[in-house]
DNA sequence: TTTGTTACCGAACTATTTGTTCGATAACAT
DNA sequence: ATGTTATCGAACAAATAGTTCGGTAACAAA
């Protein structure tokens, strides 16, 4: 990618993170972007067809390459058919306290549930077929309803975690979540 | 209140009910509700100062009767102290199957989490000293962690059943949620 | 170094949307 | 019957979104 292109892009992703950071999604407008990133009307646009779109993007770098990382890590076989099938979740924690991108001021800003929502949308897939290590053979209870508490209660978790600062330790908050989703 | 003040009032928040079920919040102009409640421009902004106060003032009609009852019948002592500890529970999956204000179609249409939020909100204040009964003595966990994973998994709840059409009946999904919470 | 390409700027422009103002009218309360 | 008040309609101003285009400079490849 054209070094001038890669810059523009950066500059606006920069610029939108930071306000996101400072206000709410619905009341940034294109102007403050493109002034704080410092790059004409044009160019955003040639960049970036909306300002959801944008968002959409932002998105899309901030936890691509989590999930890509933990993919990855477990390569093509299930994730949870190894030695410690909750580590996919340290691993997940790890990630977001090593806070790349800027990643824990957008999750406890009052954009929160914008990032949130986009996650759960990632981690529902994630989950999809593992879920039977938490809630082995649960007849009563409807499979989707148990993936989508799993998923909710994770992202819930890390949002409860960064709104308080990160403060405990990635075991830490993974003992919780461990509870939270089998009550021990 | 003036009979042509209530009218108005009513056909706002209607045009504004409707549209929300149709189409994404940001995407409704005022243009749009006041052309489909019929009221005049200026009428508009003489009862509500922007959309998002109108937003705001729907989601107080659709859930403060909701919280209203539910406190009214349990007078002001604990809502858990009485013989079944979880009732508060299927009252509110009661009032919600009940579907006042259309709040069912607003609770799966794509503005689904802005109602959720509010929602969420509200059952914070409401779990705030009655988290105790679902966790006895849980000295390992932060109460704020507890209590905010009891709203949560009883927004995501809902969310999913009325997703689901409102097919199970209020006590199967009283029954998903407990064993949500509590494992059993 | 030269040449052709491409991204950027800046400025002007259109269209949409928001929010306000005001006089006339009709519904309301007393 | 009288004074009040909500509404209408229409015309506003202001903010924002999104487009267009010619000139300029950075780029990549020869």
């Amino acid at each position: 990618m054209d070094r001038r292109q890669r810059k523009s892009r950066e500059a606006i992703l920069g610029a939108f993170t930071n306000l996101l950071g400072e206000k709410n999604f619905n009341q940034i407008t294109v102007e403050e972007i493109i002034s704080r990133a410092d790059v004409g009307r044009a160019t955003f646009y040639a960049h970036f067809e909306t300002k959801d779109f944008l968002l959409k993007e932002l998105c899309r770098e901030l936890f691509c390459h989590i999930f890509d990382s933990v993919s990855g890590e477990h390569g093509h076989h299930h994730i949870f058919s190894c030695d410690a099938p909750d580590s996919i979740f340290i691993h997940l924690f790890q990630h977001l306290k090593h806070n790349d991108n800027q990643i824990t001021q957008l999750l406890c800003s009052q954009n929160n549930q914008l990032f949130m929502s986009y996650f759960k949308q990632e981690l529902l897939s994630l989950f999809e077929n593992q879920f039977s290590v938490f809630y082995p053979t649960e007849p009563k209870i409807e499979k989707s309803f148990l993936v989508n508490h799993l998923a909710s209660t994770f992202v819930e978790t890390v949002s409860w975690w960064s709104k308080n600062g990160m403060l405990l330790s990635v075991e830490e908050i993974n003992k919780y979540f461990i509870f939270a989703v089998k009550g021990e």
